[in-house]
RNA sequence: GGGGCCGUCGUCCAGCUUGGUAGGAUGCGUGGCUCGGGCCCACGUGGUCCCGGGUUCAAAUCCCGGCGGCCCCA
């Protein structure tokens, strides 16, 4: 069965149909907040895995696995950050039918595991800087939530890295924030800003943390992934230090980067998905191209799927990942089911095909047919692979900076954030500000101000009406 | 944290008010079918009615507790 929901009409309907439907998760499992990720999903997670571990041994991290255990220890070392995470840790307190003799943490964040270990591996500025990463599951006891949005249980990479100076921390900074542009936005199309949060909204031991937001489509925000400047406030707690060339001992200057799988995941099905289902940019399908066949008689099923493997070996050997769908089922069964899973090329190979010499090819992303000679095939789904992106580039841009406006007033910043926009507005910059504005609209957050922000004078508070010393960003969250 | 709704073949749902034989659609299996947009026809298959306790001659149905899911509000 199709999807029975419009996207605009009711998001959360759609979005929990398109889950099971596209056969990504199973959520019957019977623990809250943990789903079974079913091979479909995990397809396309391996994909954006491998996308992020490219990039990030291009920029020279290297990959590391530590234990999913924390010692409860280690994760009070740093005020702040147990402070932050204390309330949403899950405990292991027993071993066989024996009490543990100490707590032992499911890592919420593996900060505090990462640098027990650095304060041992850093001793001379030689060993700088030193830039880990892992891809992994972490735990955390959430009280609502949706698969690929809000997890006990999910899926992400964290970097962790240590240098000499606090420059290159900045500098870690900025590539951090470059690797999620590379994957998100160049290769799966989804848009994002990147934004300094508030202090109050700072991660739990940062001195300034810096998240992308992307926009959902029932219009709220949903943070993909953050980057933070730690700088020594960790290398104090856990005691990381090294002798300089100049002989002298220092601390090393922290940095940390968490691109969020399986909110990456949730934003790519949630803003180019439509009525149909999921809509796939072709690099993260596990089946970028489906073929077809359409027959009637035996004899002409041999010559249909003759032609059919043929063409898969073609695809296949110019590197694209390729499929003939021979199951027992209707072509039409198969069109519809293979829409719903976002595969973002078809062809269709019948009696037609056979006979004219040419191929038909179905694009998700347009749901339009093209008609493609044979021989031209190869250097036209290359030519599609660009234009899909494109076009999934396109509409979603247009999205989301159509839902971008600028508000100088209360009245008009709250309809904004009923409507589901991003406010941007002038604000002094208070927490207690921030605060009251969340029990005028649920959700409503104020994100942070733009990476070139400059503090100044930027007229009246939007809410308090106090001179206004930033511009920042506000919108619904989750 | 507060409130509401729900849990019945794999899936979606009816039955519950008024206790007594679990029913449909879909799926799955077999066969047939010009099968190019989720065809159609026939036959078959499939359920400890979420778990535990209670009331009763008798519980999917009534009562209590638990677990799980969804929605709304803070």
């Amino acid at each position: 069965m199709g999807i029975t929901v419009s996207k605009q009409e009711n998001f959360s309907e759609w979005f929990t149909q398109v889950l099971t439907k596209a056969d990504l998760v199973d959520t019957r499992y019977g623990v809250q907040g943990f789903v079974v990720h079913k091979p479909w999903a995990m397809r396309i997670i391996r994909e954006i895995y491998r996308m992020f571990e490219e990039e990030l041994e291009k920029g020279g991290h290297e990959p590391v696995l530590f234990p999913l255990l924390i010692p409860e220890e280690y994760l009070e070392k740093e005020k702040e950050h147990v402070k932050g995470f204390k309330p949403e840790v899950f405990w292991v307190t027993e071993g066989g039918d024996e009490k543990l003799e100490r707590k032992l943490a499911l890592r919420p964040t593996s900060e505090t595991a990462f640098y027990s270990m650095y304060s041992l591996w850093i001793q001379s500025w030689r060993d700088l800087p030193l830039k880990l990463y892992q891809s992994v599951s972490v735990y955390r006891y959430e009280k609502t939530t949706r698969p690929f949005i809000r997890g006990r249980e999910f899926l992400w990479i964290e970097a962790h890295c240590a240098f000499a100076t606090r420059e290159e921390a900045l500098k870690q900074v900025k590539e951090d924030m470059e690797n999620l542009k590379k994957v998100v936005w160049d290769r799966l199309a989804v848009p994002f800003v990147f934004l300094r949060r508030p202090p109050w909204d700072k991660f739990a031991g940062a001195e300034d943390t810096y998240a992308a937001d992307t926009l959902m489509p029932e219009g709220r925000v949903l943070q993909i992934a953050s980057t933070h400047d730690l700088g020594t406030r960790f290398a104090e707690a856990f005691n990381i230090a090294f002798v300089d060339k100049d002989g002298q001992w220092k601390r090393v200057h922290q940095t940390c980067y968490g691109p969020g799988i399986w909110r990456i995941m949730a934003a790519l099905i949630a803003i180019h998905g439509d009525e149909k289902g999921l809509v796939l940019p072709f690099d993260v399908a596990p089946v970028q191209v489906v073929v077809i066949p359409i027959f009637y008689s035996d004899e002409e099923r041999d010559k249909v799927v003759a032609k059919c493997n043929l063409i898969e070996e073609k695809l296949a050997g110019a590197g694209y990942r390729a499929l003939v769908d021979l199951r027992e089922k209707t072509p039409g069964w198969k069109f519809n089911d293979w829409e719903l899973k976002g595969v973002p090329l078809r062809i269709e190979i019948g009696r037609r095909e056979i006979e004219s010499g040419s191929l038909t090819v179905f694009r998700r992303d347009t749901r339009k047919r093209v008609l493609v000679k044979e021989e031209e095939l190869l250097q036209r789904v290359e030519e599609l692979r660009h234009s899909i992106l494109e076009e999934l580039k396109r509409r979603a841009m247009e999205f989301f900076n159509s839902r971008i406006i600028n508000v100088t007033d209360k009245e008009t910043l709250l309809r904004a954030a009923k409507n589901g926009m991003i406010a941007v507005a002038p604000f002094c910059g208070r927490e207690e500000c921030a605060e009251d504005m969340r029990t005028q609209v649920e959700g409503l957050r104020v994100r942070g101000t733009e990476l070139n922000h400059q503090e100044g004078d930027y007229g009246k508070c939007i809410w308090c009406g106090s001179p206004a010393r930033q511009r920042v960003y506000i919108a619904r969250a989750y």
